[in-house]
DNA sequence: GCTTGGGCAGCAGAAAATGCCAAAAATCAA
DNA sequence: TTGATTTTTGGCATTTTCTGCTGCCCAAGC
């Protein structure tokens, strides 16, 4: 995917469909003042070169009993490499492990993960986590409140 | 909104439009094993009871030039209570913080903020987070890659 | 019998895709 | 610098596909 160079229009569009990825092409196209035809080529381009990756629905997570998030800290044995990939496949499998970094600093890993109940983190931990091999330490965050999530990016860092 | 109960087919709808917010009713009816209108008639249910709450298209990060994650534990001051909506207020004000969480355990705040680069990070921290009143300590945590990050919540976990 | 939920059919409105033309911007050359 | 060519981008108009919506009826479950 070659870097394409985003124009003040651009971003607006962005803009736009981040925040209502259902808004007809014309509405887009009369916000950003552009007629309908070339509003909806770059809204093409902007899918086909991957800077639009995709379309979702976002879904309360009261509303299908998720409503606890977990932040786990988490610190691989001293053997690099293939743990790596191993640990990375292993999180990818498990469904209730919303983000997942690799990160600097004291522990390797930092995932969010989403579940009913402390129960049910509980099964998670000791019937999944823990029993990936060349974990080393776990360390469990439950966070009180969501107090923001957006999936908007900001993009007033380029221009306004 | 009423806590609506959710079967198996109202499951399937959620997990398919988590997918792919653009499916055509026509296709999501199909896929669940019902015909288009009782489909569409749960489809605009959940919409108004609140359970999808909102479609929105995915923006590459990396494409708009905000490939660093940050994460950042923020202490406050102990005299909580008015620090604590203050201190929300001013996170919400704050484009860059994608996500902001209340948490037990050592730091009282958890985000996740994007920045182009560390620079921009630096400049985040000194004009804003350190400035908002009430802030005791902060700690910051870069994510050397971002592993798995999905919007979409798992749903197996009522039936399957 | 009543309530809930699914199916069928048809309607209508909109939205997206095309093709063509015009204008503006960038490039290059003299 | 200037001018011309090339490339890019916007605008208009049309067409065609679809998608969502409505109303009604029927079946199943309570």
């Amino acid at each position: 995917m070659p870097k394409i160079k985003l124009d003040r229009i651009d971003r607006k569009i962005l803009a736009l469909l981040q925040q209502d990825g259902r808004m007809p092409n014309n509405e887009v196209a009369e916000r950003v003042g552009l007629s309908p035809s070339p509003c909806l080529r770059r809204v093409k381009a902007l899918e086909e070169s991957g800077v639009i990756t995709r379309h979702v629905a976002l879904v309360d997570p009261a509303a299908v009993d998720l409503p606890v998030n977990v932040f786990v800290s988490v610190s691989l044995e001293r053997q690099v490499e293939e743990r790596i990939d191993a640990f990375e496949a292993a999180v990818m499998a498990l469904p209730e492990v919303m983000e997942c970094y690799l990160m600097t600093g004291d522990a390797d890993y930092l995932l969010r993960v989403v579940v009913p109940d402390l129960a049910s983190y509980e099964r998670f931990l000791k019937e999944h986590l823990t029993r990936i091999s060349g974990v080393a330490n776990i360390r469990s965050s439950f966070a009180l409140k969501q107090v923001r999530y957006r999936t908007a990016l900001p993009l007033g860092h380029l221009v306004e």
